[in-house]
DNA sequence: TAACGCTGTGTAATAATATAACATATTTAA
DNA sequence: TTAAATATGTTATATTATTACACAGCGTTA
């Protein structure tokens, strides 16, 4: 697993703009934060975006087209992402959960494909919206 | 549930476009084959689909901005679904597995907050891509 | 009937999200 | 030390989705 260390400059500023919000940000916001580090383009917010989700650094909201910092710093699951979301104040969390995730992580169905990743979303109102 | 017969006629031919497909359709090339049918604007398209998903017809992978028609056509689940998806030959099928959705409908967070709704979407090789 | 709320339509404009293409630089590895 | 792989900067463009406005149809109900 790649170490933040090897990260370059661009990819250092935008994770460490992820890391410090505890919610998702979009690219777009993340462009406008980070004009002022000398990044002014939506590519090279993409790219770097690109790069933290592949090493695990963060991961994608795919029904929010968000971006939030994986606090799971010990061992890095990029590949088996789980979400809840409140439907009315946007709130996520990831969710680390051994039964759910053994669950998931043994599902096999009846077509004989193979899988090496998942992505669940739960949507609902949290304990403030309920 | 809504029945089909009471969809608007965009509705109907929208639904009737993405039940051929035995693929998820994206919402400008739906666009693209109804304009012959008189739905010119992306609204139109949009509209029709969000009902559609509403209604439990169709659904959207989140991932792949696309949307599938629900083929389960009994129990019209429109708030518990679960994709494999093929990285390779973008192959989507919707699974319907008991265990597996117990598993989900019965999951319990430790944040006290209330789902209402998920989605899961695995990814992997089909047996024809592997 | 008439007024109202609700849902849907049609159209134009625009917002929001994401990638292509190209030239160049830097790092890694054989 | 040369080649491959990865990253950068920039411009332009593609793709996905919504806002805003005017109006039509339909069922409820005053
Ligand atoms: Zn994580
Ligand atoms: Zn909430
Ligand atoms: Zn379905
Ligand atoms: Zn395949």
């Amino acid at each position: 697993m790649q170490k933040q260390e090897t990260l370059t400059k661009n990819q250092k500023i935008i994770l460490d703009l992820i890391e410090k919000s505890d919610q998702p940000l979009k690219a777009y916001s993340i462009l406008f934060d980070v004009k002022k580090k000398g990044i002014n383009a939506p590519l090279q917010v993409y790219r770097a975006l690109n790069k933290l989700v592949k090493i695990g650094k963060i991961h994608k909201i795919e029904s929010r087209n968000a971006f939030i910092a994986c606090k799971n710093s010990k061992c890095q699951i990029a590949k088996a992402t789980v979400f809840s979301i409140c439907e009315s104040c946007e709130d996520v969390t990831e969710i680390h959960d051994h039964t759910l995730s053994e669950h998931l992580r043994d599902f096999k169905d009846n077509k004989g494909m193979k899988y090496n990743k998942y992505n669940l979303e739960f949507f609902g109102l949290c304990k403030k919206c309920i």
